[in-house]
DNA sequence: AAATTATGTTAATCTAGTTTAACTTTTATT
DNA sequence: AATAAAAGTTAAACTAGATTAACATAATTT
């Protein structure tokens, strides 16, 4: 029953057969994990493609200075790799950790590359996903030069309310790029205007 | 055999019989453009996936107050398209501009949907080819953070040495996200140092 | 309930990068 | 060849955001 999570997720994008969404729930292992727990670690390689059925994630990446940078937060209906590491198999760049309880569906990468061969509507499936996830990291790159940190944070806002109360706010204010003293004088000035 | 720079790409994603490769050919067209015109303009929607044979253009967003800024630029063997636009139909937010005369091949919404069903590896190919572009998207957000602008050029300068000769340094400073002025300074630090 | 530890705020000082403006060099156009 | 337009440089004054440091308020742990 927690497969049903990603079936609903996907018919936007392609249907399949009963007989598919069988084979498919055949190749794929949910797991728990718990709050602070790493799903996976910059330099380990990212053995699987991750779902996120519940809870939430930050993937981040320490820098050479020892300077946490969060490059997304993952929650429900949402994927938690990274994905660089798992398409080359290859040492990961970034961090994913659990900043709550959370429950996933895994695909390792032998078990989807079967999967696109057996089913290959899911080719199309993850290109549509992808295509998607390019589209939204485009534009981010372009908010980031042409708008400044309070600008960037109302849209975050708005885009993404849920995660705005969710997560602890020195990780939002490194996900805009600023620090967390910065963002805390921005919402001062935000409070005030109202 | 215009055609063929194109059919050398694609080999190391997915194998093509030789009807396949004749088929995928009466689907696209070669186009021409000319320096300084508009293959795709902000506001319309993209049409085509434009996949370069030979020249250069800029993508990039004219923001609220009329600055103009680089999301990427392409040569030879990469894309020239709005991707949002071009998934959805909806209008481009980016404008594609040649800065030389430019040879493309283009796919047309339509065909590439028809392409994508008469040719069900062309799903795998176009996967594949957004997985690497979403990666390095991630990777420049996490750059455009963690390093200064003389950090950034150097990076810029080593992965794309060819680009930092072939097109404008004041659209080099905007795609690395700072002033014509500042890239100047930086460049002269840069000099002096040798 | 006390004591840590994690998270959040405020304010002073500092700096990477912007703005403005004047000037130089290169490239196109007549 | 002359002129205009586009691209690039330099320098002074300025600002968004960083840094440092001291303090305040949760949230956990004992």
């Amino acid at each position: 029953m927690n497969h049903n999570r990603f079936l609903e997720y996907i018919k936007p994008y392609i249907s399949l057969t009963s007989e598919e969404e069988k084979f498919l729930m055949t190749k794929v292992v949910v797991r728990n994990y718990l709050k602070n727990q790493y799903i996976v670690q910059q330099g380990d390689v990212c053995k699987s493609a991750n779902f996120i059925i519940s809870g939430c994630t930050k993937t981040f990446y320490i820098d050479l200075e020892g300077n946490e940078h969060v490059v997304m937060f993952s929650v429900e209906d949402w994927w938690a790799s990274d994905l660089g590491s798992f398409i080359t198999q290859a040492p990961a760049d970034f961090n994913v950790q659990c900043l709550e309880n959370t429950q996933l569906i895994q695909f390792s990468y032998e078990n989807l590359e079967e999967l696109y061969v057996q089913i290959p509507k899911l080719e199309r499936l993850f290109r549509k996903i992808i295509e998607r996830a390019f589209v939204a990291s485009q534009k981010r790159i372009i908010r980031n030069f042409s708008l400044d940190a309070k600008e960037r944070y109302l849209i975050f806002k708005n885009t993404y309310p849920k995660i705005d109360k969710r997560v602890p706010q020195y990780l939002i204010a490194s996900y805009l790029g600023i620090t967390k003293e910065f963002f805390s004088k921005i919402k001062s000035q935000l409070v005030q205007k109202e």
